[in-house]
DNA sequence: AAAAAGAATGAACAATCATTCATAATTATA
DNA sequence: TATAATTATGAATGATTGTTCATTCTTTTT
C-alpha cells in the first residue's frame, strides 16, 4: 500500500467520524478504527488532531473549488453562472454529505479553537459568487444598488442553510436540485435590473 | 442576593465564555470565575455543562421570540413584516453579540452531542418567517411557485450568514441595518408576484 | 540470506477537567 | 441568642483520551 493511500484512508475516515460526532466528540481511536489503522499510525501522517481537520479543509475544499470553477467558467452569462453555482453547491452536498457536514459544522466554530488558522480555501470558494455578482453588475444585468459584499454572503447563506436542513431531514418535499433552482431564481429576480 | 440572580449571573457568564471559547473549549472554572462564583456553586443551579447550554437556548431564545413576534404582529403587510423580521434579527445580533455567537455556533452542532434534544424554541423562531411567507402567498402578494419551506430557510440563511461574517469583522463597509434592508429587498423582489 | 531502514502497532503515560462532597459561611427560625 | 436550614466553597476524585515510544513487522538494500 502506497504511503499516500494511508494518508487518504485516514482523511476519509476522519470525515466520516467528524461528521457523525463532531470534532470534539470524535476520538482518535474512532478514526483509527474506521481507517483500520492503529492509533499511533495516525501520528505518522498528521501532527495532531487539529491537523487532520485542517487537512480536510485544505485538501477537500481545494478539489471542490476546482470543480465548481471549471463549470461556472464555461458560461459567460452571470445569470447562468449563478444558477450553476447554486446547483453545483447543492449537488456537492448531496454527493459528499459527510464532507459537507464537517465543513458546515466545524468551519463555523473553527475560529474558536484555531486562532491562527485562516481558511483561505473557503474564502476562495465563496468568492466565486462574489465575482459572478460583480460581473453581472458591470454588464448592467444586476442592479448597482445591491452591495456585492452583502449579496454574496446572502446567496451563500441561503444555499448553505437550505442544504444544512436538507441534510438533517433528507426525507424532504423537494429535491436538492429543485431547492437550488428556486434559490437562484429568487436571487436573480431579487438582484437583476428592471427591464 | 436572590436565588434567581445567581442563576442569571451564571447564564450571562456562560454566554460570554461560550461565545469566546466555544462550548467544548470553555471550562466550568472559566464560567465560575466570570460569574464570580465557586465551581461547585454552578452545580447547585445546573445539572451539568450541557444543561447550561440548553438553558441558554431555552431562556434567551424565548425572550427574543416574544420580542420579534410582538413587532412583526404590529404589521399586516407581509412585505413589511419580512423587512421587520430582517431588521430585528440583525439588530438583535448587533446588540447581543455574544448570545448570537453561541446560538449560531453551537446550535449547528448541538445535534452532534445532544442526541435527544430538539431545539423547539429555535424552530419556533424560524417559523416566524415561514408564516409571513405563507401569508403573503395566500394574499397573492408572493408568487405561488415559491416553495415556502425553501424560501424560509433561504431567507433565514441569508440573514444568518451575513450576520455571522459581520460578527467576525465588524469593521465593515455597511451597517447591520443596511445589510438587513438589502437582504429583505432582494427577497421581496425575488418572491413577489409580478404586477 | 543477512542486515538495515522504514512503517506500523497498541499499551502506557500524563494531562485535563467535569463533577462531587466534606466543610464553612450565611440566613432564617424559634 | 441558639439552633436549624440553606447556600456556597474549592480541593480532591476519577474518568477520559491525545499523544508517545519501545517493540514488532515489513520491505529494501547489499
Amino acid at each position: 500500500m502506497r504511503v499516500s493511500d494511508k494518508h487518504d484512508k485516514i482523511i476519509q475516515a476522519a470525515i466520516k467520524v467528524f461528521a457523525q460526532k463532531g470534532f470534539f466528540s470524535a476520538r482518535i481511536s474512532d478514526i483509527a478504527k474506521e481507517a483500520k489503522v492503529a492509533d499511533g499510525t495516525i501520528y505518522l501522517y498528521f501532527n495532531n488532531k487539529y491537523d487532520i481537520l485542517i487537512s480536510i479543509f485544505e485538501e477537500e475544499i481545494g478539489k471542490i473549488i476546482v470543480e465548481v470553477k471549471n463549470l461556472t467558467d464555461k458560461e459567460d452569462d452571470p445569470r447562468k453562472m449563478l444558477e450553476i453555482f447554486a446547483i453545483q453547491h447543492m449537488k456537492m452536498i448531496r454527493d459528499k454529505r459527510n464532507l459537507a457536514e464537517v465543513l458546515q459544522m466545524e468551519l463555523r466554530q473553527s475560529n474558536k479553537f484555531m486562532k491562527e488558522y485562516r481558511n483561505t480555501k473557503f474564502i476562495e470558494y465563496v468568492d466565486i459568487v462574489s465575482r459572478i455578482i460583480h460581473k453581472g453588475q458591470e454588464r448592467g444585468i444586476f442592479r448597482k444598488e445591491v452591495m456585492p459584499g452583502v449579496a454574496k454572503r446572502a446567496m451563500f447563506g441561503a444555499l448553505d442553510e437550505t442544504a444544512r436542513l436538507w441534510i438533517l431531514s433528507p426525507d424532504n418535499q423537494y429535491t436538492i436540485e429543485e431547492a437550488a433552482s428556486q434559490i437562484s431564481e429568487i436571487f436573480l429576480y431579487g438582484i437583476e435590473a428592471k427591464a
